[in-house]
DNA sequence: ACCTGAACACCGTTCAAGT
DNA sequence: ACCTGAACACCGTTCAAGT
């Protein structure tokens, strides 16, 4: 191996060193603790070296939702992996969602203000390709599950997939956002409601989704939510 | 009128004042640009001034919102006092919700931030009681509208009505919150949808919810959405 | 070539001094 | 009694100097 290899090496965990510095500070103490300075001194290297990886705050709760979305595809692949109908598939798809949410809450609230112009344009370049990549291959998955549930005729196609994809990410988004005393059975709930508006078969009066919802949940929490960080 | 009176009145002007400044820098130049020292600047007092009225930066963005909270109320008792179905009633209200959010949207995401814990301990405790209070007042029309939508037999009631107007909240605003292209069509759709997995009646298919809401959008542009603030 | 930390600008917040 | 603005602490960001 040459030397720019071992350098590179050095590099990438230096990253995510400082990754891991900032989502402990960010979930122990809040946003806004998450300062340059503090990551930095925990990371015991110099501010300059931290913006020698990120061009400014933004860019490192842009690099965190990233890991997250990641997560968030490797459990949604997970559900689908299972013999499932394809309503359960979507139904995993967005228990998945709801987990992650609960489990990185303040992370899906910071994520929020990268939508403000004035603050994306901060984010480095590479940064932004690398988000929306990210956030469209997990949108994948939704629009490919229901395309398919058009396909095998469970599911009306006079609406696009990609609308009702948004229609579905949006209900489940806001209910996390909200709040809610027992946020999972209600996603559960309305979510099946929603479905049942798009026609989709078989209907909640015919299937007891309930039990695939606790299964599928008590294997995704079993399996596939580590800490996103390694110690340090 | 005593002297008191006149100082409390001049003191509420000045507050308004205020919130006219922050609600301009906020939308004209967002939310990093909206700082304490810039509502003085421009108000010309002095910071100390400022703090006498607002406790901390979030205080303003929390009297903010509370005006625009108002404002969505009237407009809703606004759609709520025609002679319309229990359902276009409850769409209605939804539509409020999409143009506030549309007229508002750099104030609709800084709200969120006021539901971190860290942030919302530092508002002033009458502007927490105000707010929470303006968010049950709204909230209160979307479930007297449901409950009576269950009373006439227009919406089975297997599901309470909190939960309903829970699920319709998060529907509308996980959409404005994401963002779409389309946003009021893609709404009054999937809220349709939505309305239609509760058996809310009539449905879709047999009624031309498409009417009402042009018919209401018009109305409530023409009439109910001024600017919030008064010229300074 | 890489890392450091002093330096600058800016902002939130407080409070002694002035009117 | 009310208002001011200097003062302090803190943070984002840059860059000349050091290794």
């Amino acid at each position: 191996m040459s030397s720019l290899t071992r350098k590179e090496r050095e590099r990438q965990q230096r990253e995510a060193l400082f990754l891991d510095i900032a989502y402990d500070i960010l979930r122990n103490e809040g946003i806004k603790a998450l300062t340059m300075e503090k990551v930095a001194q925990v990371g015991e290297y110099s501010k300059g070296t931290v913006y020698g990886h990120f061009s400014c705050k933004e860019d490192i709760i842009s690099a965190l939702s990233i890991r997250t979305l990641m997560l968030q595809k490797a459990m949604m692949q997970n559900v689908l992996e299972g013999q499932w109908s394809s309503r359960e598939r979507i139904l995993g798809c967005a228990l998945v969602y709801v987990l992650i949410q609960v489990k990185y809450p303040r992370l899906h609230y910071c994520v929020l203000s990268l939508n403000d112009p004035q603050i994306s344009t901060k984010l480095s370049f590479a940064m932004q390709e690398l988000y929306a990549e990210s956030e469209e291959q997990v949108n994948s998955l939704l629009v490919d599950t229901i395309s398919e549930a058009q396909l095998v005729g469970d599911l009306p196609n006079d609406t696009a997939p990609e609308e009702i994809a948004y229609a579905i990410r949006a209900m489940v988004f806001g209910m996390s956002l909200i709040g809610h005393p027992s946020l999972e059975t209600a996603t559960r709930s309305h979510l099946n409601t929603l479905l049942d508006g798009f026609g989709w078969q078989p209907l909640t009066r015919d299937a007891d989704y309930h039990h695939f919802w606790q299964q599928t949940r008590e294997e995704l929490l079993a399996v596939s939510i580590p800490e996103i960080h390694s110690a340090y």
